[in-house]
RNA sequence: GCGGACGUGGCGGAAUGGUAGACGCAGGGGACUUAAAAUCCCUUGAGCUUGCUCGUGCGGGUUCGAGUCCCGCCGUCCGUACCA
């Protein structure tokens, strides 16, 4: 063997072997077990990201170690390729969508390759080509036509200068992005597909999901938000009926106001001046949750009164900008005492705040500070009320309301059908046809994909569909009359929602095969980024239920197995500006970095290093992982990813750790070197270490514990290094050799033929545990005085409680402390500690 | 605003309610070398009286025993429905 291993020549040698033995490639005739191992795929920004390679990584010692323990490994990439990004390109460099996204392809495929994954690339899709985007079209007609998906009016926000709809994240503090110009919502008619007629299910689902991270299932619970409540209408003093829903029915007592929507009804019925003034200041500002929530309360008393349905009292009906048409009913009952919201409004606009629900009766009179009290508690000033806890309270405000009849129990939920519409030119055309004579006409199956115009112009801004010249017009497919396509596309999230069953199966003619579907389904393992947690999974999960509803496949839950990664961070380097205090940031590569600080290799002097954050480019703070790959090779990049940081939790990213994962590499190269298959002789330390870590090692790996696994792997590593020669020790090397085939797979391939290894070790088996090997014969026991740490005992493994409490008590430490006295207790743990509580 | 998580040496972290700091990085000392690189060995939570005290964001609690469980804070991060 060579003294250093060489990962520039390695590493390409072995992809290619990999590449001509087609070793990953996923055989739909197997008879293996079938394992479908996946990780989130990624949008084709141009490079690959650190990030990306973290998530990769661990899929691919997931796929290559299922793969060594006899799985049929089915581990696909591909690119969500249509979004945003592309036609910020195409504004800004003049380049088409198209080429754009298809040059990043190539080079990020690319990349990936050079870091060795085991990827099945003949199943590669890229969401904008009309193959896949095509198929999608299809589904979403099949949706229609089972009345799953419909039109109806949105708020979307709008650029009054650019005449443009902006996506969220192109309002920053409530402006445009490019023009400036303040925010307003506006409502255009809109595709939304039913995600509500899910939400039973889709809440139900998640207590099936046993090998999800409960932190996401809550997320979802929580998102979904099912709620009992009470719907009930107020008689208002124009003789109207106004229908309000309360989550919280037992304080309606309480309630010192009513509050309606900007675009409710009753709100636009007004017609005075004043109140169009104030609706029209409401659709000032942006659509999200957070900025509508915390926006300054604002309200407008519209002079009429509802009146209480216990008290016979007239409350004040207002316009409120906070409350919300898409919840409920768009009108509440406001009890400041009790929402910290109402609160707010009442103590803005000077309206009575009344205590209903205190911490005992003696408490009803205890003032209110300056917040809102939502907690538990027992009812008081509540009438028939009085004296009862808050969910008893609840159950006889709804059955009086039942009883009387005017109102009713109802279930309501946080969850609202999903809005596909986007008014874009890069993503997937929807389907249909508006015409004057049949209305909304679906483009019949046959007539499909519905392909993206090439010939469009970036120049202005808004939506290259509407003004083509020739794209939109169309004939009506009912009637043959002239009719206009429909121009906006398609959400990306609706292109990831049903990628991982194209992966399975990917006929020409249809979306999928319904019984290849069934065989490699659900994902065994799914793998991405916590900020995922909700929308694209929740997206994933109802369309897998969507198309298992109206017959396309039988699967209910598309992911048995969730794991959310941590993002790649990253030190800042910067100096504040003289000139206008803003700081300057320097990319890593600038900077020279030791123990004690930092400077700017340019000038030599130093430069302030700044907190730990996500890579970004806008700090500089990032890495290119092929400099990485090209200077310590394919695995090195590969072991940091996975050493260190647990998985779930961020990982900074250092010069030193990735060099001392380079020095690693070579430290293994020369552990394998000194494989001798002729040598003799048992070592049983060595023997029980080798199969104790076989045994954590997968079991970490199973687990996704690869920070675990690697510290173990070093921990053999050193245990070998030290042996002497014997056949012991040359059966740990391959252990070694085996364990870190599936992290470094260059490495072991390289090692393995230098070995004299016959085959690939892509395709070797795991190693076998001796059962025998695994446990201990002799435990160290910790002696405690009042459980504090006061020496050690060695003790035969499984030694009896009276046996380990007797030496305990024998100990010096412990004759010594106890002083002729009895202790009041022992406690013994077998195999742990002994306990002596005086 | 709301929902969710996280917080342990100089740094990343380990620890079924049971010996806090495994393993790695960085640091200190040494060996080898003409020298360097590479490699190897020893050492490294803090304090002091050198065998004891204190130590897992802060304040309480449960327990024979708490990094771990409970209550209340503080800080940071993620999501918040048109970023992907």
């Amino acid at each position: 063997m060579s003294e250093r291993f060489d990962p520039a020549t390695a590493d390409a040698r072995w992809q290619s072997v990999w590449d001509e033995a087609q070793s990953f490639r996923a055989d739909d005739a197997s008879t293996k077990p079938r394992s479908y191992v996946l990780e989130m795929f990624p949008y084709p920004s141009g490079r690959i990201h650190i990030g990306h390679v973290r998530n990769y990584t661990m899929g691919d010692v997931l796929a290559r170690f299922k793969r060594m323990q006899g799985f049929e490994v089915l581990h696909p990439m591909g690119w969500d390729a249509f979004g945003m990004p592309a036609e910020n390109a195409a504004m800004e460099k003049g380049v088409h969508p198209g080429g754009w996204t298809r040059d990043n392809i190539a080079n990020m495929k690319a990349q990936l390759k050079r870091l060795g994954f085991a990827l099945d690339w003949s199943r590669e899709i890229a969401t904008c080509e009309p193959d896949y985007y095509g198929q999608e079209q299809a589904l979403f007609l099949d949706l229609y036509a089972a009345g799953l998906v419909y039109r109806k009016e949105s708020a979307v926000n709008w650029d009054p200068i650019d005449c443009t709809v902006l996506a969220n994240e192109q309002v920053i503090d409530g402006r445009g992005w490019r023009s400036g110009a303040l925010v307003e919502k506006r409502k255009l008619n809109q595709w939304f597909l039913k995600i509500t007629d899910f939400a039973d299910e889709l809440l139900d689902g998640l207590s099936t999901l046993e090998h999800w991270p409960e932190k996401v299932k809550l997320m979802q619970e929580n998102w979904i938000g099912k709620s009992q409540g009470l719907q009930f209408a107020f008689q208002l003093s124009n003789g109207a009926s106004l229908e309000v829903y309360t989550t919280r029915p037992d304080t309606i007592f309480g309630a010192s106001f009513v509050a309606v929507a900007a675009d409710h009804p009753v709100a636009q019925a007004i017609g005075t001046d004043e109140a169009r003034d104030f609706i029209a200041l409401c659709k000032q500002g942006g659509t999200t949750a957070a900025e509508l929530e915390t926006a300054e309360k604002l309200g407008f008393d519209t002079g009429l009164t509802a009146r209480h349905p216990f008290t016979g009292a007239d409350l004040p009906v207002y316009i409120a900008n906070f409350v919300l048409m898409d919840y409920g009913t768009g009108a509440i009952m406001a009890v400041p005492g009790h929402d910290q919201r109402d609160f707010d409004f009442a103590t803005k606009y000077a309206l009575p705040i009344t205590r209903v629900v205190a911490a005992s009766a003696e408490d009803a009179a205890r003032p209110f500070g300056t917040e809102a009290e939502a907690g538990d508690g027992v009812l008081v000033n509540s009438g028939f009320l009085d004296g009862l806890p808050v969910a008893e309270a609840k159950r006889a405000v709804i059955a009086r309301a039942e009883a009387e009849g005017w109102g009713e129990g109802k279930t309501v939920w946080r969850l609202r059908d999903w809005g596909v519409s986007r008014q874009r030119y890069w993503g997937t055309p929807i389907p249909f046809v508006h015409c004057e004579v049949c209305g909304v006409v679906p483009v019949p199956k046959k007539q499909l994909p519905v392909t993206l115009p090439e010939d469009v112009d970036f120049s202005v801004p808004g939506n290259p569909l509407d003004r083509h010249p020739t794209w939109k017009h169309v004939d009506c497919p009912q009637c043959g009359h002239a009719a206009r396509r429909e121009t906006d596309t398609l959400d990306t999230f609706v292109d990831s929602s049903w990628y991982f069953l194209r992966f399975a199966s990917q006929p020409a003619d249809r979306p999928f095969d319904p019984a290849e579907i069934a065989r490699w389904l659900p994902v065994g393992q799914y793998i991405g980024g916590i900020e995922h947690a909700i929308l694209h999974l929740l997206y994933a999960r109802f369309w897998t239920r969507a198309l298992a509803r109206i017959g396309k496949i039988e699967v209910a839950e598309p992911f048995a197995s969730l794991f959310t990664q941590g993002m790649v961070t990253h030190e800042t380097y910067s100096r504040v500006d003289a000139g206008n205090g803003q700081p300057i940031w320097y990319a890593p590569g600038e900077v020279a970095r030791d123990g004690n600080g930092a400077t700017l290799i340019a000038d030599g002097a130093p430069v302030e290093i700044g907190r730990v954050i996500k890579m970004s480019k806008s700090k500089k703070n990032v890495v290119d992982p092929d400099e990485i790959v090209a200077k310590y090779g394919a695995d090195a990049i590969r072991w940091f990813m996975l050493s260190d940081s647990p998985p779930e939790r961020d990982l900074p990213w250092s010069e030193a750790g990735i060099e001392g994962c380079g020095k690693f590499v070579q430290r293994l190269w020369r552990l394998f070197g000194q494989y001798d298959g002729a040598a003799t002789g048992e070592d049983k330390a060595v023997d029980r270490k080798a199969h104790q870590t076989i045994a954590a090692v997968a079991g970490d790996i199973e687990s996704l514990g690869f920070n675990k696994a690697v510290a173990r792997i070093y921990e053999l590593t050193g245990v070998v290094e030290k042996a002497a020669p014997s056949a012991s020790r040359s059966a740990a090397i391959k252990v070694v050799l085996l364990l870190i085939a599936p992290m470094m797979p260059h490495l072991a391939e390289e090692a393995f033929a230098a070995m004299g290894g016959a085959g690939l070790v892509a395709d070797a088996a795991w190693p076998a545990v001796d059962p025998a090997l695994l446990v201990d014969d002799e435990v160290t026991i910790a002696i405690q005085l009042n459980g504090k740490l006061r020496d050690t005992l060695v003790a035969p493994k499984g030694a009896a409680k009276d046996r380990l409490e007797a030496m305990a008590l024998a100990n010096a430490k412990v004759v010594a402390a106890l002083d002729g006295a009895t202790p009041k207790k022992v406690i013994v743990v077998p195999d742990r500690l002994v306990n002596i509580v005086v």
